[in-house]
DNA sequence: CTGAAAGCGCTAACAA
DNA sequence: TTGTTAGCGCTTTCAG
C-alpha cells in the first residue's frame, strides 16, 4: 500500500519490509546466494515479484566495477553499411547481457571527443568504433584509461590494436573470377573514386586476377575516378563501350555503379545478362533487389564482421590485457549469384 | 606516481589527496558550489586536470536519481526508415547530453520485454518506441514504472499516450496534386500491400484529392495489393498500361514501386517524363537519386519526426507527469522535385 | 572558507 | 539460518 503512493522503482529496502526480513537477507534469497531456509527465500521472492522489483543496475555496477554497458561509435550512422554491421555487433552484445550506448559522431572530431568523454564518464566496459570505409584513421584518445577498443571497417595503422576489415582483395578476385566463370572473355572494370582505399584495393585484385588467369585486360578497359553512384556507372559504361563494343563482362565496383551501367547498356541495346554479364559490389538489397535483373554481387559479411568485433571486444573485456590483440584482420566475402551473369558455362 | 599503477578511473579522492583538501571541497572546487578561495580552486583543478579525472556518471546518477540515459527500442534496426529517424532523435537527446541505448527488438516480443526490463534495471529516464509502418501496436510493458515513453512510427490506440506519425495523406495529396500541376490529365495510382494503413491511407487521399480536384480516376485506374518492391512496379505498370494506354501520371506508392513503374513504362516505349509523369514516396536517396530520371517523391521528414519525439520525451523527462501528453500527431511531407515528372505547366 | 559525515541501493564479509 | 555493517564514489548538509 504504501508503495503505491512513491513513484520511484522498489528497493531491496521494501523487498525486506514486505518480507519481514533483514536486507542482507533479502539480497541473499534473491541472488541465491549463502543458506536460507526455503520459506524465507519463498517469502522474500514472492515479494518481490509482487513489488515488481529489479535491483538498481547503476549501483551493481558500482559494486562490481562493471557495468555491462558498452560504447558504440558510429561516424556515419546513416550509411548503407552500418547498418548490418551494428545489428551484428548488437546481436552479439545482447548475447552477452550488454547495453549498447549508440554514438553517432558525423566524422565530427568534436563531437566525437564529447562522445568518448561521456562514455568514459559512465564506464563503459568497452567502445567499438564503425568506420564506414577501409582507409586507416587515428586512433581514438581514452586518455589513461584501459578501457578496450575495437575497429570495425576503418582501421588504425600502429600494429597494436584489434580490427575488423572486409577483404576487399577477396571480393573483387571472387567477382572477377565469377565471370570468367561465366564463359565471358572480354571483361571491363568500372571503378570508384581512386581516393577509396576500398576502390584501389578492388582494381588492384581485378588486375591481378586477370592475369593470374591470363586475361588481357581490354584496352582503355577499367575507368575510374567516378562516384559511388548510378550517374557514373552510367557515365562509365557509356564511356567503356564506345571504346570497345566486344565487352561481354563488367565488375562494377559497387552496385549503385551497376545499376546505372545496366541502364547505359540497355541504352546501346545490350541486354543484361545475354550480351553483357554485370558483377556489382555490397550486395545492397535497396539495389541489388530492385535491380532489373536483379544483382549478382558481391556480399561483404558486414553482419558477421560485427559479430567478431563484437566478440573480439568482450574477450577483452573479460579477460583483460592478457588477451592477444587481433591486429588487423579482414574477413573474406561472398558471391551472391542472382540474374546479371547468366549461368556457367559448363 | 601511486596513480599510475592501478589502472582504474582516478575518483574524487585522488585529486583530493593530490591538491591537499578534503574530499568535499574538492568536490565544491570541481562543481564551482559554495565558498573557495581561489587558490584552492585552483589547486584542484589542476590537480583532476592532472590526473584526468571525470566524475563517475554511475554515482551521479544514483545521488540525482536520473541517469541521462534513454532507450531506443527499435522492431526493425535495418530498415530503411528507422535510420533517419533513430539519427533525429539521437540528434535532439545528444543536445541535452543525454546517450542512448539502442535496443533491437526484430518483432520478438520476448527479446522486447528482455530490453524493456534492462532498461528498467538501468533505470533510464526515458523510452521511445520506434516502429517502421504506421499501423497500431500494443503499448510495452514497464510495470509500474513511471518511465516516460513515446511513440515513433507506429502507434497506441489508447488515447493517453504520445505517438509520432507520418501524415500519410497529407503526402499523397501533395504527390497527386503536384502530377495535376504539371498537366497531367489521366493520373493513375499503383498501391501497395493494403493490409499497410501506410497503402491505405494513400490510396484514401489518393481518390479524395481527385474528386476534390474533379479529376476523374480511370476505370481501373488504380491497382494495389503487391508488395513494396520494383518487381510489383514493373508488373502494376504494364497491367496499368495495357488497359490505358492513355496514362499519363501515376502516383507510386512508394519508390521502389515507382523504380519498377518507370522500367516498365520504358520497356512500352513511353519515357519519363516526356510521356507520362511519376511520382514516388518514401524519398528514399539509395532508391531516388539513382533512379534514371531521378526521382520526384515524397520525403516523410523522418528526421523531423525524430526530433519531434525527442522533444517529446524531454519535455515529459524534465516536467514529469504535468506535460499533457501529445497524443498521436501525424507530421506533414514535403514534396521533393527531381526530373521524373517534368516542368509544370504555367 | 574548509572538513567531517551521512547517505544513494546494493553486496559481501563478518557476527550472532 | 539470519542480521549487522562497511563501503562502492560522489554530493550535500552541517559543523568547525
Amino acid at each position: 500500500m504504501a508503495r503505491s503512493i512513491t513513484n520511484s522503482a522498489p528497493t531491496i529496502r521494501d523487498v525486506a519490509n514486505l518480507a519481514g526480513v533483514s536486507i542482507g537477507t533479502a539480497s541473499k534469497a534473491l541472488n541465491g546466494k549463502g543458506q536460507l531456509k526455503a520459506t524465507t527465500r519463498l517469502r522474500v521472492e514472492s515479494a518481490a515479484t509482487q513489488l515488481g522489483f529489479r535491483p538498481n543496475e547503476l549501483v551493481r555496477s558500482l559494486l562490481r566495477g562493471r557495468t555491462y554497458t558498452v560504447g558504440l561509435l558510429a561516424d556515419d550512422f546513416v550509411g548503407r553499411f552500418s547498418m548490418p554491421l551494428l545489428a551484428g555487433i548488437e546481436d552479439t552484445l545482447a548475447d552477452a547481457e550488454i547495453s549498447v550506448f549508440l554514438c553517432t559522431t558525423r566524422e565530427n572530431v568534436e563531437l566525437e571527443r564529447k562522445h568518448i568523454s561521456s562514455l568514459l564518464a559512465k564506464q563503459v566496459d568497452g567502445i567499438i568504433v564503425c568506420g564506414h570505409r577501409s582507409d586507416p584513421r587515428p586512433s581514438i584518445d581514452i586518455g589513461n584509461r584501459k578501457t578496450p577498443v575495437v575497429y570495425a571497417y576503418g582501421y588504425v595503422d600502429d600494429g597494436k590494436t584489434s580490427c575488423f576489415q572486409v577483404d576487399n582483395a577477396d571480393g573483387a578476385r571472387k567477382a572477377t573470377e565469377h565471370l570468367m566463370n561465366v564463359g565471358r572473355k572480354r571483361i571491363a572494370h568500372i571503378g570508384g573514386p581512386w581516393s577509396w582505399r576500398d576502390a584501389q584495393k578492388r582494381l588492384q585484385a581485378f588486375i591481378t586476377t586477370m592475369q593470374d588467369h591470363h586475361y588481357e585486360i581490354p584496352e582503355n578497359g577499367i575507368v575510374g575516378g567516378g562516384n559511388w553512384d548510378a550517374r557514373w556507372g552510367y557515365q562509365a559504361a557509356h564511356q567503356l563501350m564506345a571504346n570497345h563494343s566486344d565487352i561481354d563482362g563488367i565488375f562494377c565496383a559497387c552496385d549503385t555503379i551497376a545499376l546505372g551501367a545496366i541502364d547505359a547498356l540497355r541504352e546501346l541495346g545490350r541486354t543484361v545478362p545475354d550480351d553483357v554479364s554485370i558483377v556489382g559490389f555490397d550486395n545492397w538489397d535497396a539495389i541489388a533487389l530492385n535491380s532489373h535483373p536483379n544483382l549478382t554481387t558481391i556480399d561483404m559479411n558486414f553482419h558477421q564482421l560485427g559479430v567478431n568485433a563484437g566478440r573480439a571486444l568482450l574477450e577483452m573485456i573479460e579477460h583483460g590485457e592478457n588477451v592477444p590483440h587481433h591486429g588487423v584482420v579482414s574477413l573474406p566475402c561472398t558471391l551472391v549469384i542472382r540474374d546479371s551473369c547468366g549461368a556457367p558455362t559448363p
